[in-house]
DNA sequence: AGTTAATATTTAACCGATTAAATTATTTGC
DNA sequence: GCAAATAATTTAATCGGTTAAATATTAACT
């Protein structure tokens, strides 16, 4: 079964190829008559056109790249964690309604996300997530429409979908306090200069102050954003017998870990230690307890970034615009209420 | 900054563009002088070949499609489920090891991919799950090399890369026997004909039926394969006051679920209810308890899709083949042993 | 040196679309 | 009824590559 091309469709309805493409773009005027012959042939031949044809003439591809953060190459791999699901899931959705397709790239950053836009032709891109300042330069370069999500990168040149980390850690940590929680530890992932797990660490501390409770640096655990990281914390917490009553986690993520590590060894959450993860990504409402947190729509996120990212592609010199998604407290039954 | 082509860097180098390509390619012989000089005029201008307009003429795209069944347009949206994200990583990172793309498309399994598969030219697809009978027939038309995973649809067109899901809940069921269990509920999800959830009914009953314990409908309850449905689930089961000990789920994903049904009405696992799952997926063994399940490797069956349509892409006379992936009973805490 | 053979390079067509410019057909106005 | 204006269609170039066939260059052998 050959492929059925703009030629076939032509032969079929007695024109030429411009009749039919005119005819199915609208560009220029075609009678009734032989748009109507010309439906007919496509129809009877399913022809269906080839966007990498269409393409090259039109200098696009209906592609949109999507950079993920690399995954290790290890037993497991997937899309990192839950987080990194949702929003991918989301931007396939909203950018597949609109008619374009993502290219997901797992990639450490380096030169080789260049190359795919480069290769692909890619309409434009969303880089989800925190990369070193080298690559924003390179992708710069590009000048490909380029939407951030979750990025602190302060060039003016990006589009930038995020949350307000601060406020969201802040929320977190002010509510452990107001269940009268003093001795509050902050379980993190790797804590780059700008980075997301930065700002968090930013609003952990601002409520603290707020309620005149001393900072101690003692209660600051970094790791990675994974489960196994989450358990390595709660281990470490255990281990150094720090009198913690509640630990606020940078991510859902580590807050299961850390559950985790405290259940193997025969403590209990939330008698033993009360515990606030941040993301509320789908598994926290399912676990037992549920996980109290902070939720910020993960999918809204996908969606705005795509609506962004296709709106600046329609017009290049849309300004540059900054959005900052909503977050709100969900308790469950991870917090214990010391006091009331 | 245009694009640079293969053009510019012929006209560099001084030769022509098939000069270029043929010392790309190497399929002439390009004497070492001229290739040097193509090399640099390459490097010089930071050429990176179209691989769109190489496709066009090559009639490939290095682009393969996944199809994975559709999430509802819901509040959420993501890729399903822990398992399908952990498929789809496994294969966008094999498939860029050997310089493909994967086009995902979360689809309902309607015409709409076949208009993919056209539009964009796919080299092979990967096709997750179950579809009614008409998307294979529809599917098999497009003559595009096609890797069914978790399908028991027996059609020899395609190739399969599966799992025996009867054996693996045999083997979990077996396990609950083994345990003490006799009043074991079985939740799955929707039981089509030939489906998944179907076979592993087949275990479920093998197993009873070996430890001559009685097989009666009651126990045999039927959703969806997602949390909420797990917590449906246990719910019609504590209501219908079932004495039932144990529940074997056809998937982790309606385990975690059940638990958390069980959990709101102070029911816990193992102590009130066992509970034992199937896949293990990641989350599994961070659960407070771990959850027993059967483990199936998640990201092989990736890898092994990739490498088998690869293959196949090469070597287009490739006789259909058929791999059963191993499993194996992970113990964590989530049966109790009723006796020793 | 003069063919012949082998090697290296170029020419030009093609892949499947789009589109400016040229051409043909149809109205319209007088 | 005929030129001018307008509408419909075609011609042919183009997008960025590949490649069969033709040509030019170099090497090999009497």
């Amino acid at each position: 079964m050959a492929r059925v091309t703009l030629k076939d469709v032509a032969q079929r309805a007695g024109v030429t190829t411009a009749t039919v493409s005119y005819a199915l773009s609208g560009k220029r005027p075609i009678s009734e008559a032989t748009k109507q012959r010309v439906m007919e042939a496509i129809a009877e031949l399913d022809y269906v056109p080839d966007l990498n044809a269409r393409g090259l003439s039109m200098r696009d591809s209906k592609l949109i790249g999507v950079v993920v953060p690399q995954t290790e190459p290890g037993e497991r791999l997937m899309f990192q964690n839950s987080f990194y699901s949702e929003v991918l899931g989301s931007i396939e959705y909203y950018a597949r309604q609109q008619g374009y397709h993502i290219l997901i790239s797992a990639t450490d950053a380096n030169e080789s996300y260049l190359t795919l836009a480069k290769q692909r032709n890619l309409d434009g891109i969303i880089v989800i997530g925190m990369y070193p300042d080298e690559f924003y330069q390179q992708m710069k370069k590009t000048q490909i429409p380029i939407v951030l999500i979750d990025s602190y990168c302060n060039d003016h040149y990006y589009h930038n979908i995020r949350i307000d980390d601060a406020y969201g850690s802040y929320l977190a940590t002010r509510y452990m306090l107001e269940c009268g929680h003093t001795r509050i530890a902050f379980f993190a992932g790797q804590m780059k200069e700008n980075g997301v797990m930065k700002k968090r660490l930013l609003g952990y501390r601002q409520a603290l102050e707020e309620f005149a409770v001393p900072y101690r640096k003692e209660y600051i655990f970094e790791g990675q954003i994974d489960y196994t990281s989450g358990i390595a914390l709660a281990n470490r917490l255990m281990d150094q017998g720090l009198p913690a009553t509640g630990v606020v986690a940078a991510a859902d993520i580590l807050a299961i870990g850390a559950a985790k590590g405290f259940f193997e060894r025969g403590k209990r959450v939330p008698e033993d230690y009360s515990l606030i993860g941040f993301d509320d990504v789908e598994i926290a409402q399912y676990l037992t307890p549920g996980l109290t947190t902070i939720r910020q729509q993960i999918s809204l996120k996908g969606q705005k970034a795509v609506e962004l990212l296709l709106k600046h592609i329609e017009d290049p010199s849309l300004p540059k615009q900054e959005e900052i998604l909503p977050l709100q407290l969900v308790v469950r039954g991870s917090v214990k209420k010391l006091n009331g």
